[in-house]
DNA sequence: TTCTTGTCACCTAGGTGTTAATAT
DNA sequence: ATATTAACACCTAGGTGACAAGAA
């Protein structure tokens, strides 16, 4: 079982539409996406990765005059798909379960030839974060015959367009409100706007969890 | 095997006699010990760790009129003796072996009452760190029966006395000319400073980068 | 006297959106 | 027009020794 860790947060962002800002050099995700993790064995070893798969095959573009996101065409050409490994992988159970798992380090670019390991996106095209669990079968056999169970879940709130530069500016506001990084650019007291916005609502009904088996061909490779 | 990184800074703060500084908080090593392994099974389990052991029974005091160390008396009672495990513990040999182990999360405190984790030492006493390598055999026997095969590495150029303030005032200048956090307190010119490249002389084939001060006479003039 | 503590200015290191310039 | 890039001021977060004040 996992849970998402600020949901609420999420959830504010999903409602205007989420962009997430991608550069040649990467930039990270904000929110961070965070979990917490139930039910695992305590003495297995599991590895933890993510990655972003399209959610349709459209191009988008904003539309300054109405604020919303129309279809500006088919989607552009695939970009090398990559996953991101959690730094910490391999660990045992009982170390992922202690405390909340971040993906902190994951960072977004549009860069085609990026080798510092980023997920390479396309701007102006809508993806959904995905989330795996690997379970690393403890017996030694034959490195071909080694059980490898994988465990998807996935959180429709995370959904994101990703952008060079934030069309809605709404959400640049609440990307200002909430990031601790841009408190540069906040007007306004934010300690009394904060507390308020923002306090801890980790519902676990609103988790939605999916077992999936990832197909041949999305197999993270390496 | 196991290779001490940046060994050319360690002995020049050896000539002088390192010193080290335990705060309250608990204050980082200076320079950090860092170390290269070779030669550990690439797909077993280690878990990396470092204690710090008295060099002698002394207590000491410094002498400034003439710049030395004078014993002091027997040393004062025994501090909590601590270890710090590597956050990445436990890693596969293939792991440890990619890049350079840092122990740069290892704080050194003075405060018998610390809750942080930080190793315990008595200021004015000399110490000398200890890096252990500790196997983890991977046949799942009973819990009491795991055979853990420790090896132990020391390096005498790691030795240092443990103060709340700097003593000589050799080191304090060392110090700041080669802690990056310190910059703020050299008095020259930061175009003065050059990189200058040293081959490690014994047992090493690492290259040490050390800062050193380009004379007044040699000094581009604008 | 000798040693310790807390505060501070000054750094490193790196994450923000802004803005102006530049592609496409 | 629309989208992207690079430089930038302004943050977070935390590691330095200096210094003055306090403690033993």
């Amino acid at each position: 079982k996992v849970m998402l860790e600020m949901k609420a947060l999420w959830d504010e962002f999903h409602e205007l539409g989420t962009e997430m800002i991608v550069t040649k050099a990467g930039r990270r995700m904000f929110p961070t996406f965070q979990v917490k993790m139930f039910g695992l064995e305590p003495m297995s070893d599991y590895i933890l990765l993510m990655d972003f798969v399209p959610v349709d095959d459209k191009r988008y573009r904003y539309a300054f005059h109405s604020s919303s996101w129309l279809v500006a065409g088919k989607a552009d050409p695939d970009m090398p798909r990559r996953i991101h490994v959690h730094p910490d992988s391999p660990a045992k159970g009982a170390q992922w379960m202690k405390q909340i798992v971040s993906f902190d380090k994951l960072k977004l670019t549009n860069n085609l030839l990026d080798d510092n390991g980023h997920i390479i996106l396309n701007s102006m095209h809508r993806y959904q974060p995905r989330f795996h669990v690997v379970y690393i079968d403890g017996k030694k056999g034959d490195s071909d015959t080694v059980h490898e169970n994988y465990k998807t879940f996935i959180f429709p709130e995370t959904k994101f367009t990703a952008v060079t530069a934030y069309q809605n500016h709404r959400i640049t506001q609440l990307k200002i409100a909430s990031n601790p990084f841009a408190k540069g650019f906040r007007d306004c007291d934010p300690d009394d706007w904060r507390t308020l916005t923002f306090h801890g609502r980790n519902e676990s009904d609103s988790v939605v969890e999916v077992l999936t088996q990832i197909p041949p061909s999305q197999r993270p490779r390496n």
